[in-house]
DNA sequence: CGCCGGTTTGATTAAAGTCAAACGATGTGG
DNA sequence: CCACATCGTTTGACTTTAATCAAACCGGCG
């Protein structure tokens, strides 16, 4: 298990295979979508040498809600999902995270969740001490995060209202319309879920049957079409997106 | 409505009355608990030069879900519900704010919750143009927000985990738990619940009926013992933490 | 005193949870 | 290559929690 590359930086089989070590990062295939992006060339070579680019197979448990928090994490590939425990076992996910994300902006110095790999990832590790001296430095990296807290902010105010005051076909609508959203952003309805009926449910406060039963639902009304268990194809992404809203 | 004075960045009537125009924030109460801390004198008077203290009374609505966000605001007393809206009325509130608080920060052009006074409620008001700029050359400023923001994603996340996966009982101690640390932190027992119960169905994704039920059970119980509807006494403290925790 | 809003209590319903069994891909070993 | 075990998913029967509907209660105020 975790098996890591010393490489700095780089996160593709593709891109250790050409990596460049003078610019490690150049090749980063999520530098343009993550905090990175606020960086010069000086502040990206800063951060690349205290960086370890690790992969992860699937289904890999790499931070632990309670720990110390020695790294920090930026997901360069692949889906990871954030929860928390109940004593009795009760999980809630408070999150899924794709490429570009950052892992321990609210972190002071213990986890305040825990995180899974849902697929095969590969993530940039920092240590945390030293991710925060470098950060004293290059202010344009705390913008950043600042504005990814803040869009995080608005998303968990989102699911707030979700776990709330919406009925469970609202919630399976709202996160189709969540992941369609996140997708490619051009109108394609197809959409891959790659996380479990379980994880799904947990993210949604939900039961595995409920969120079956609701797809199973949507597919005999016509609004989606399913094949296999990951894929979901919109049918009706407008009375979808009604149905999301409580309309 | 909305009654309003010019006087900046004073807060009570007492203060008011002792206002000192040349430092106008000098006497302020919430100073210490508020962003303002994290500003020195020359700060403090830039920022008060923005500033227009504004008393509300009690519910009376003053940011609208949707609406451009002209101003933000600095609670300094009183209590404020930040609520959302679906189509059908359905209501959930996604935090009670009180003295230190800041609202907006996750704003962008539009606000993005509706904001109601619980209390009467006195706050300070920065043009959100204005206010941009300011922070642009006070990083002490920008940086203290940003911690801010990380207290409300944490504050959030276990809001998601309550509403996600925590029985009514849960969630009832879990509100009572908060209560009690967001007051003088002193072990003070006794809890003082300005908002109806209304307001706390709508905070805990659940009906007033449910809120009434859950109280009475728990002073049945011997957990609480409730002086008229906005007082509780906290009888058995340990207990009800380990009901919040889900034991 | 009696109205009025918010709260509490009671009876009933409904939505989602639980328990349980069947189904269907996927992967393994004979 | 196919039988079979496994795990996640779906479907079904039933239960439970909290919501809904409705009435009584209570405290403050005109």
């Amino acid at each position: 298990m975790t098996p890591f590359v010393q490489t700095q930086c780089t996160h593709t089989a593709a891109a250790l295979a050409t990596a460049d070590v003078e610019d490690p990062c150049s090749h980063c295939e999520s530098r343009a979508v993550s905090m990175c992006a606020s960086l010069d060339e000086a502040g990206l070579a800063a951060l690349s040498h205290i960086t370890t680019a690790v992969p992860y197979a699937a289904k890999t448990d790499f931070v632990s809600e309670g720990e110390p928090a020695t790294y920090l994490f930026n997901v360069t590939s692949g889906t990871v999902k954030l929860y928390r425990l109940l004593a009795d076992g009760r999980r809630q996910i408070v999150g899924f995270l794709s490429a570009g994300d950052f892992i321990g902006i609210a972190v002071d110095d213990c986890y305040l969740y825990s995180a899974e790999t849902v697929t095969p990832v590969t993530v940039c590790r920092f240590p945390r001490v030293r991710f925060k001296a470098l950060l004293e430095n290059y202010p344009a990296l705390e913008k950043r995060l600042f504005l990814m807290a803040r869009h995080e902010l608005v998303a968990a105010q989102d699911q707030i209202l979700l776990l709330g005051r919406k009925t469970a076909k609202e919630r399976i609508a709202s996160f189709l319309m969540t992941v369609k959203r996140h997708g490619t952003g051009t109108g394609d309805p197809v959409l891959v879920l790659p996380m479990s009926r379980s994880d799904i449910a947990d993210y949604l406060g939900l039961t595995i049957e409920t969120v079956s039963r609701t797809f199973t639902q949507f597919r005999q009304e016509g609004l989606i079409r399913l094949d296999g268990v990951s894929n979901v194809v919109l049918l009706q992404p407008d009375a979808l997106a009604e149905l999301a809203e409580g309309l």
